[in-house]
DNA sequence: AAAATCTCCAACCGCACCCGT
DNA sequence: CACGGGTGCGGTTGGAGATTT
């Protein structure tokens, strides 16, 4: 039994709104104030649900917002806070004024996202693809069956190459993205010489949760909707994803956000040398919501069981779901991060649990020789 | 010029939380 | 403590306008 609609969807006038209308807002809010927005629509005169009424004013017609477009230095701003705390729109727009949880979200969508895809970073984890390709391929194997140049010349023969010189930097893009994807790809898999595509990517749903969550989202993985949250700094279980629950993995270690942010040399800069201008502490404090408060367990005090580093959780992750896989011995990371940019952006380290998986894959391995066949298939 | 496709963003939806009763 | 109305939030959708074919 789901909670009751708010108001007679059937009866309320519906999409875009007119400028009478938005007058009539207007018009009551200068006159009431804002407040018990479901009496809203009887009073000022409008068909409309009290939500709906409600949005309206939040989104586009309260005074205070701007309407031009994004600066770059909001758009930085965006993607370092992102990064930091995932898709907290709300909490993302507190630090840009004038602009809603609806602008910077739909910004985030229809702008950012698609550049840092361009440039090979996953908007996601915030990592270069060819890391979490890399990862994913040395530890599941597939450059050991074969698999990876039928993929590679399938999708090859599909897209032309035109595709992965789009990613020109403009001056509008943040100056600690430098490398195309395809510049990464080369760099941290030499065995990899051709270009490769969206769709061999998207061959290997790294960077999709809905599909596979084969790699842990920071942010929507912290139980952060719910209620005990933000009463414990805790989590009972390494990781939790609202909507795609994934295996667990036994923890070893604690890994905190604050260290994790201040390990981060972009992020901390700002973080320690202008924390009035963020002001985490004051914006994510308890006092202020539980919202507040659940955020700022995610950042200061709640605790991500993990083997290690945060590369090594994402890491982690993926051997979680790659039991089977033809792993070699490598866990790539070492080695990958010889880009000067990503090297200072993206910090990684060895891990034993990875070790631990990677001994158990070559047991597998020496126990069922058919295995190390690349023509050997599952299906 | 028309059709097809793409981009963008306003608006909607459902869920969870807050808070008063 | 339970309940229910109000609100906040993040994800998603629909459609208008722009661009390409």
């Amino acid at each position: 039994m789901g909670r009751p609609p708010c108001c007679d969807k059937s009866n309320v006038k519906r999409g875009l709104w007119t400028p009478e209308e938005d007058a009539k807002i207007l018009a009551y809010v200068s006159n009431h104030g804002i407040g018990n927005w479901t009496s809203v629509p009887k009073k000022a005169g409008l068909n409309r649900c009290g939500k709906s009424c409600r949005l309206r004013w939040t989104n586009y017609l309260r005074p205070d917002l701007k309407h031009e477009r994004f600066a770059p230095e909001e758009e930085e701003l965006i993607i370092k806070l992102h990064k930091a705390i995932g898709s907290r729109w709300s909490l993302i727009a507190k630090k840009l004024p004038g602009r809603t949880d609806n602008d910077v979200k739909n910004y985030w969508n229809t702008k950012l996202r698609k550049m840092l895809q361009k440039m090979g970073i996953d908007p996601v984890t915030h990592k270069p693809f060819s890391q979490i390709f890399s990862d994913f391929g040395n530890i599941s194997g597939i450059s050991n069956t074969g698999n990876l140049n039928k993929s590679l010349n399938s999708s090859l023969m599909s897209k032309p190459d035109h595709q992965f010189s789009s990613a020109i930097l403009t001056t509008t893009e943040p100056s600690c993205f430098k490398k195309t994807m395809e510049e990464q790809v080369q760099e941290y898999n030499p065995t990899v010489t051709h270009p490769t595509s969206w769709d061999f990517l998207a061959q290997f749903p790294v960077h999709d949760t809905k599909q596979s969550p084969l790699f842990f989202n920071e942010v929507s993985s912290c139980p952060s909707s719910s209620p005990s949250s933000s009463s414990t700094s805790t989590f009972t279980q390494p990781y939790s994803c609202q909507k795609s629950q994934a295996p667990l993995i036994t923890p070893t270690c604690t890994f905190t956000w604050s260290e994790f942010l201040l390990s981060d040399p972009v992020f901390s800069a700002e973080f320690q040398h202008q924390q009035e201008q963020y002001d985490f502490d004051e914006m994510l404090s308890p006092t202020n919501s539980s919202t507040m408060a659940m955020a700022h367990n995610d950042l200061s005090s709640c605790n991500i069981t993990s083997t290690g580093s945060d590369d090594d959780w994402y890491l982690n992750r993926s051997v979680g779901r790659s039991t089977y896989g033809h792993g070699t011995v490598n866990n790539g990371l070492e080695e990958n991060n010889n880009a000067a940019d990503h090297a200072a952006y993206y910090s990684s380290s060895a891990s034993s649990f990875v070790d631990g998986i990677l001994d158990r894959d070559r047991e597998l391995h020496s126990q069922f020789p058919p295995l190390l066949d690349p023509s050997f298939d599952y299906y």
